[in-house]
Parts: structure tokens; C-alpha cells; sequence
RNA sequence: GUGGCUAUGGUGCAGCGGCAGCACAUCUGACUGUGGCUCAGAGGGUCGUGGGUUCGAAUCCCACUAGCCACCCCA
């Protein structure tokens, strides 16, 4: 195959979205806009592109995203820019840099839009991916943290989703969290030549991750680590406790996991997860957390925040899964045969659908049968047939698709025909 | 980055050494302007790419590429 003829294909792991499946998206998105809205949140659009550096202070230099899943390169100008991993960082730069972190500190915002990672792409996981996400800033009460899960709860069922857990955890503070990890790694130390590769690599970078593994042997290992529990400070415990009794009083289910971690380094204290067995290894729907020093660690006041954000993807296998189908449009389809009757339909479709009715109509001028076979197939409600004969008449012959009825309306009537019946 | 599986019309698949098929989809038609059901017909593929074995390869062998799934990581 010649260069010339070549045939193009999407990026790997980049993968477009046709319809119909595009109107299942559209459907979410407005589910998301509605439930945000009510609680209070707005939506804040920022570049997808962001100064390296953005990420590497805010997502973490040590982070698997930071080290090799991003896509970094350097723009003519000689910068070095990176298409956003994930949706926090750039909102809390845009909090910083709009002054509302000083001027409005209390904020909520929601985005959504494609993130980009570079990794070996599979079920539910793509190298660009869509995420809707929210941010609370300028909170420290407990109650933020459950409010945010419950919203996210909220609209996983007005999406449609099921099959649904939530798991919550504490990672701790600045205080106590490293007490913890001295003692686990300590712990784990011990046994060091005990755990699969992979843990022996965690317990350098990150020793909560080995708590994480799915391997028979290591989840032995760890049975009588140190709990994560029993290193929590005074005011870590407080708040978790009190994060838990908002959840109950809202009517949030949840189960306490100790062992969930956070691959991004901005999180502490809470840490969530809505996960599902239906997806494969990738489990995690939406996830979400506490972090409250990364507004200061983005130059900005020392503001705390929530945050949660959800993968698209694969809320709409989860939705797909379950096979409920889209209610068809309300469709009017126009059978036009002849040059004439052609012309004369033009206009008065232009005038159905700036009155916002649905139009439909079949440029090449086919036979009617073929003309239906069309209709039947968009599932048009009713179709409208015009030829030569209803042009002399100055009438239109308006079938009904679902009884088979028809009867004639006159070409003068057709704008104001449909709009009644269909507004 | 590592492993496993797969690659044949638009889609889903069969064929597994001897003329490239089926289903769905598409288009046309079934007493001339009426859809769904049925029936008849048509179009559409150098069998992922390159090499090898063979009289002969979609089929066997090798390499490459791509896709999927899993590890890893995460939403």
C-alpha cells in the first residue's frame, strides 16, 4: 500500500466515539450537569495542555504518571508542555491564577473533558480517556468529604449505573502518615525476600502500595502488618469519624478499607472509591480524596480541598452492560418524489426546524419504497409523503409510522401541524 | 515495559493444503406512489504486512505490525 493510499487509523488507545453510543454520552453529561448543578458546583474549563512542571509538583514526581505515562513534549517556542494526566492540578491553577482562591476561596467546580496517559491500553483503560470530575475548595469540615461522595453516588444512579461499592479509607496527615510508613516499612523489611517482584520494587517507592497487592503470598505477608488505623493522629481519627457519621446520616452505604491507596501524592487524609466487579481488572469507577496541601504546594494560600473524578469510559461499559436501550427520537421523515415537490418541501422543513422539530428527508431522489425503508429504519414517527399529485392539491399526505394511518394536511398547515404535536 | 490470545467483504464469523463462503448490514426489485415480515437478485475481500515450504498457501513455518485481554498502574 502506497504512502498515497494509505489507509488512517485512530492513535492506539485513542478511540473515537460514534454514534448511537455518542447519545448515551450526551445523556451522562447532562446527568452530570444536573445532579453538579444542584449541589452548587460550576463549570470550569481549563486547557488541556499545562507546563510540565504543573504536573510534576502537583501530581508528584515519584508517581507512575509523572515517571513515564505522560505525554511531554516541547512546543516551537522551546517549553515543555504536557497533556493533562488528570483534571486537579490544572483546576487548582486555575483557582490560584482567576485570584478566587483569595477573593472566593470557597469554591466548587466541575469539568469534563479527555485526560492523557500513556499506557498499555485494555479493558476500560485508553490513552486518552474522558473524566468528569469535581473539586471542593476551601473546606476542611469532614462533612465536605462525605457530601462529595454522596453526590457522586447521586449521579452514578442517575446514570444508570449499578453494581456500585463504595470503600473509604484514611491515608492520614503530614503528622502521622509518615509514622506508619516507617513502621510498615520496617514491617516489611523483615519478610523482604518473601514478596513478589513487584512488591519488593513498592516497598522502596511507595510501601502502602504492597498493602494493595492482589498476589495469594503477599496478602499473607501483610495479614499482620501494622494497621493504618492505630497510627492515625488524634485529629485524623476525629475527622474520619466524623466523615463516616455524615455519610450514615446521608444515606451513603460505604465499607471501610484500610488498604486503599492513592496513586497521586496530593491525597491525605480521606481516600475513596466507587468500584465494581463488572469491569474486569479495572475496577475503579470513580475515586476521589482529600488535599488539603496542594493548593499551597501550587503557590497559592494554604486552602484545603475534596475532590472526586470519574472515568467516562468506563461508566458507560457499566451502563452498556445492562443493555437498556435509548428511547428512539421523535423523528418526522419527508418522502419527497419529483423535481417539483422537491422545492416546494424545502422551504417548509426549513420552517419545521427552526421550530425545533426533528427533520429528516432523502436528498437522492428515490423511490418511495426506498424512501421508507429509510423512515422505518431512523424510526421516524410519522412520515410526511409529498409528489405531484399533493403539490396540485396543495395538500401533504401525513402517515402515522406506529398505526399505519394516514391522512392529508395542507401544505400551509404543516409547520403548525407538527409543532402542537410535538411541543 | 512483560506475558497470553487473535488477525478472512462495512460488522460478526466459517473455511485449516486444491476455484474465497455464510449471516447481518447496504442497494435494487416482487402488476407502475407506501416501511417493518417474506421472497428474488446485485455490489463489496489482492484472506494484516513481508518472507519461506510446496506443483499449489487464507490454510503449514518464520519475522514484523496491529488489535484485544492480563500483569503493572489507575479513572
Amino acid at each position: 500500500m502506497t504512502e498515497h493510499q494509505r489507509k488512517f487509523t485512530a492513535i492506539k488507545g485513542m478511540v473515537d466515539v460514534m454514534p448511537p453510543a455518542s447519545r448515551l454520552w450526551q445523556n451522562i453529561e447532562e446527568a452530570a450537569r444536573r445532579v453538579f448543578g444542584c449541589y452548587g458546583y460550576s463549570e470550569i474549563r481549563t486547557p488541556v495542555t499545562e507546563p510540565t512542571e504543573l504536573f510534576r509538583r502537583g501530581v508528584g514526581e515519584t508517581t507512575a504518571i509523572v515517571e513515564k505515562e505522560m505525554y511531554t513534549f516541547e512546543d516551537q517556542g522551546g517549553d515543555s508542555l504536557t497533556l493533562r494526566p488528570e483534571g486537579t492540578a490544572s483546576v487548582v491553577r486555575a483557582y490560584i491564577e482567576s485570584g478566587a482562591a483569595i477573593s472566593d476561596p470557597l469554591a466548587r467546580y466541575y469539568y469534563m473533558g479527555p485526560m492523557f496517559r500513556r499506557e498499555r491500553p485494555q479493558k476500560g483503560r485508553q490513552r486518552q480517556f474522558y473524566q468528569v470530575g469535581c473539586e471542593l475548595m476551601g473546606v476542611d469540615s469532614p462533612i465536605a468529604d462525605a457530601e462529595v461522595m454522596a453526590m457522586i453516588s447521586h449521579f452514578l444512579a442517575d446514570a444508570g449505573a449499578s453494581d456500585i461499592a463504595l470503600e473509604i479509607n484514611s491515608l492520614g496527615c503530614p503528622d502521622c502518615r509518615p509514622l506508619f510508613n516507617k513502621a510498615l516499612l520496617e514491617f516489611l523489611k523483615k519478610s523482604e525476600s518473601k514478596f513478589c517482584a513487584d512488591c519488593v520494587r513498592r516497598l522502596e517507592r511507595n510501601p502502602m502500595r504492597v498493602l494493595d497487592c492482589k498476589n495469594e503470598e503477599c496478602r499473607a505477608l501483610t495479614r499482620h502488618a501494622p494497621a493504618l488505623p492505630e497510627y492515625w493522629c488524634a485529629a485524623c481519627r476525629e475527622h474520619f469519624d466524623e466523615v463516616k457519621r455524615a455519610l450514615s446520616i446521608m444515606g451513603v452505604e460505604y465499607r471501610e478499607n484500610n488498604r486503599i491507596v492513592r496513586g497521586l501524592d496530593y491525597y491525605m487524609r480521606t481516600a475513596f472509591e466507587f468500584t465494581t466487579t463488572k469491569l474486569g481488572s479495572q475496577n475503579a469507577v470513580a475515586a476521589g480524596g482529600r488535599y488539603d496541601g496542594l493548593v499551597k504546594s501550587l503557590g497559592g494560600p494554604d486552602v484545603p480541598g475534596v475532590g472526586c473524578a470519574l472515568g467516562m469510559e468506563r461508566l458507560i461499559l457499566l451502563i452498556e452492560q445492562k443493555g437498556i436501550p435509548l428511547p428512539p427520537l421523535d423523528l418526522i421523515f419527508f418522502a419527497v418524489l419529483g423535481e417539483r415537490a422537491r422545492y416546494e418541501v424545502l422551504p417548509i422543513i426549513q420552517t419545521l426546524r427552526k421550530d425545533g422539530v426533528r427533520v429528516e428527508w432523502d436528498f437522492a431522489a428515490r423511490s418511495l419504497k426506498a424512501q421508507m425503508r429509510r423512515a422505518d429504519k431512523l424510526k421516524a414517527e410519522q412520515v410526511v409523503i409529498v409528489g405531484d399529485d399533493e403539490i396540485a392539491k396543495c395538500v401533504a399526505v401525513v402517515k402515522d409510522m406506529r398505526s399505519g394511518t394516514q391522512h392529508e394536511v395542507r401544505l400551509a398547515d404543516l409547520p403548525q401541524h407538527f409543532v402542537q404535536i410535538d411541543i
